[in-house]
Parts: C-alpha cells; structure tokens; sequence
DNA sequence: GGCGACATACATACCCGGTATACATACGCG
DNA sequence: CGCGTATGTATACCGGGTATGTATGTCGCC
C-alpha cells in the first residue's frame, strides 16, 4: 500500500490530478522511482472506491482532479504515526538465490558471489557519484527527501556488498572444513533422497 | 520472479509435487518467509504454461508431481549465471513515506523517525536472539544456507536503524540552519502553488 | 472406539504493484 | 507544416501476496 498511501499524502496537501501527482511523487524521490502513469490511475481509482478519495470536477480537457476526503486525511495521519512492520521482511530475490544456490547440488556459489558483487558495486558507484552531483547544487530545501532517498539506497547497496563479502567468508570457511572430514561431492548430479518423506 | 525461478531451482534436483516444493523453500530460509501454498500452485501452472515445467503424473491421491524441462534448466542456468540487477532498485515502503513525510507541511518526522527506530530496533533483536539460538545447534551442513539468509536480514535491518539515525542528524542540521536565515513556517495549512504549472 | 486437532494436499478468488500500450491534445521548432 | 516531445487519461495483462474452501490422513486422548 505504500503508492497508494503516497499519494494520497500528496493529496493531503491539495487536490490535484494524476498526471500531477506523478511528477510531484518523482520530484520528492528525484526521479529515482519513475512511477508509472497507469498505476497512479488504478491507484485513485481504488481510493475513490474506498472512500479515501473523491473527484472534485473532471476539466473539459479531461483532467480529472481529486481531493482527500476525511477518511483519507485520517488514514494518512495513521500511516505516518505508525511504523513501517518489519516483523515479516519482503522477500527479495538475492537472498532467494543464494540460499536456494548454497544447498543445491553443482552451482558455482563462488562465481555467483563474485558476478552479484561486481553488479552490487556498480550500482553503489553510480549512486555515490549521483551522490557527489547533488552535492554541487546544494538546494537545500526541496532536495531533502531527494538526498534521503539516495542516502537510503547507499546503505542498502553497502549492506548488500558487505553481506556478500561475508557469504564469501563464510564459504571459505564452511568448504575447509568440509573437506577436511568427509569426501567431496562425486558429481553435480545428486538426484537421492526424493522420496515422499521429505 | 523470485518464486519461479527458487521453485525451478528445486525443481532441477529431482520430480517433486507442490506441497513438497513449499516445504523444501521453506526450509532453505528457515521459515523466515513461509511461503503461500497458493503461490505455489499458481506459480507451477505458470512454469508450465511458459513449458519450464511439465506434470510426470498424478497420483490417485491427487498429487501432482512436476518435472522440469530442459528449457527450464537453461532458464535456472540462466538465473544462477546472471546477477540479480540493482539499477532500478525496488521501491520501499519506508523510504517513500520519510521522502513524503519531509517535504509534506504538518508532519512530525522526528516523531515518526523514532517510532520507526523502535520497530526496526525490536526487528533487529528478534533476528540476533534468532541466531544465537541457531549457533547452539552448529549444524554446519544444511544450516548454512538459514544462516545466510538471517545474516542477511540482520544486515538490512542494521542498515536501515543507521540510516534512520542519519536521518535525524540531517533534520537537526537542516533544522539549525533554517531557523537561522528564514522564518519558520507559520502554520501546517499551507496549500499554496497548486496551479497547473507544477 | 470415536472424535477433535493438526498436517498434508490441491485449488480458486481477490487484491495490489509493475509494465506496456493505446489514444488524444498542446506546444515548440527546423 | 509537420514532426517530435510533453501533457494527460485509460485499459490490459502479468506476477507476487493473502485468504479461503475442500478434501484426506494421522495421532492422541477421553
């Protein structure tokens, strides 16, 4: 639900279109999420339909101005008071693979690590230089949220290279002990234990 | 396509049916995401429609068990060779509402920033007393990969507390020096530049 | 012995987020 | 003048997430 909260916190501040709406959102994450047009539409949509939101007037042109309702204002007032629940952790795909990758049978978990770091690093350069960019213009107002929201996405990319640098460690620890007190895995192609009992 | 490709990683170490491929990811990560067994079977029609999969047989019992393709190791193939991108990194709840929250008028961000620290802080032990129990139990083989991805989570939930708390230090800063050369915003009702030059 | 609780097993419905695409108008510019 | 780009709305489709419905099997306990 975080577009839908978004948005209708942009809408806190005064009715407005979609179309306005969807470059006041990227202005706020500095075009770091370009949000698509289509989901700002099903968005509000589904905000009229609950009651969050409702069409002030449609312009001959077209334009289709919303504004919050009462309901909308105190469902925003509660998505700010209350924290994001971190209790049940979104998936994500790196953490998938890798633990699927370390308990399957013939996977280069090494090259994995290293081809995953290499794109890791990347991103965080291209982000740190972003970084330095900004930091020419120093506006200080309105790029706030802009500098939070890359501050975010350096820490992350940071979190991730040194979890990774760790994997690695972990690996080299786990294979010295392993083949110290039993054989190595023959072959990549290990098809036992399939029975029912799993 | 997290799940697809996991699933078909299984997939790929022997004939399995849905039930069992719950189990056998849920196992991979610990039970730290208990994965829907809805999302199994939606996911296995999927696979199967795109020919990464195919039914070996249907038991009387009404197990279905499925087999992959070889399309389908190619596509895990593919999948463990490539790097998970990070260019266009996935949107998050939290960043999204503190890049609203400091540039919409009326909202207490420190307020928010702490109670959001509570959450993550809670989160953080929860995981730590989690691993300490694991290392109790030290068993090396078929753990690591729980072991992985609860580091992992600590990771990103350390990266996120230390992000809040440059949060703050940046609203602090931002803080001393707008008070100093502007006035403070009179009050939290200002719905000026709404025109349609946004 | 039977009954309830729980695990096993499959299937479907619904919602939201993500992406692409269609379609129209306005505006600047070579 | 017309072509590209920005503005603007709308719809279709997909995948992931969650809840729920419906069986059967199993085990313990009164």
């Amino acid at each position: 639900m975080a577009i839908r909260h978004g948005l209708l916190a942009l809408l806190d501040e005064g009715p407005a279109y979609g179309y306005q709406l969807k470059a006041a959102f990227e202005e706020r994450t500095g075009g770091t999420w370009p949000l698509n047009i289509g989901q700002v539409y099903t968005t509000l949509a589904r905000a009229e339909r609950d009651g969050l939101v409702a069409q002030l007037d449609v312009a001959a042109d077209g334009r289709v101005v919303y504004e919050i309702t009462d309901a909308g204002r105190h469902e925003v007032a509660r998505w700010f008071a209350s924290p994001v629940r971190r209790d049940a952790p979104a998936r994500d795909e790196l953490t998938i693979k890798l633990a699927v990758a370390v308990t399957a049978p013939g996977v280069d978990v090494k090259a994995l690590v290293q081809t995953q770091r290499s794109e890791t690093m990347r991103t965080l350069q291209a982000l740190t230089r972003l970084k330095i960019d900004a930091a020419d213009r120093p506006d200080p107002e309105s790029d706030t949220a802009w500098h939070l929201v890359l501050e975010r996405l350096i820490f992350d990319a940071e979190a991730e290279a040194r979890w990774l640098d760790h994997v690695e460690a972990r690996l080299l620890r786990a294979a010295a002990s392993t083949t110290s007190d039993r054989t190595p895995a023959p072959d990549g192609t290990d098809r036992a234990n399939q029975g029912s009992a799993r």
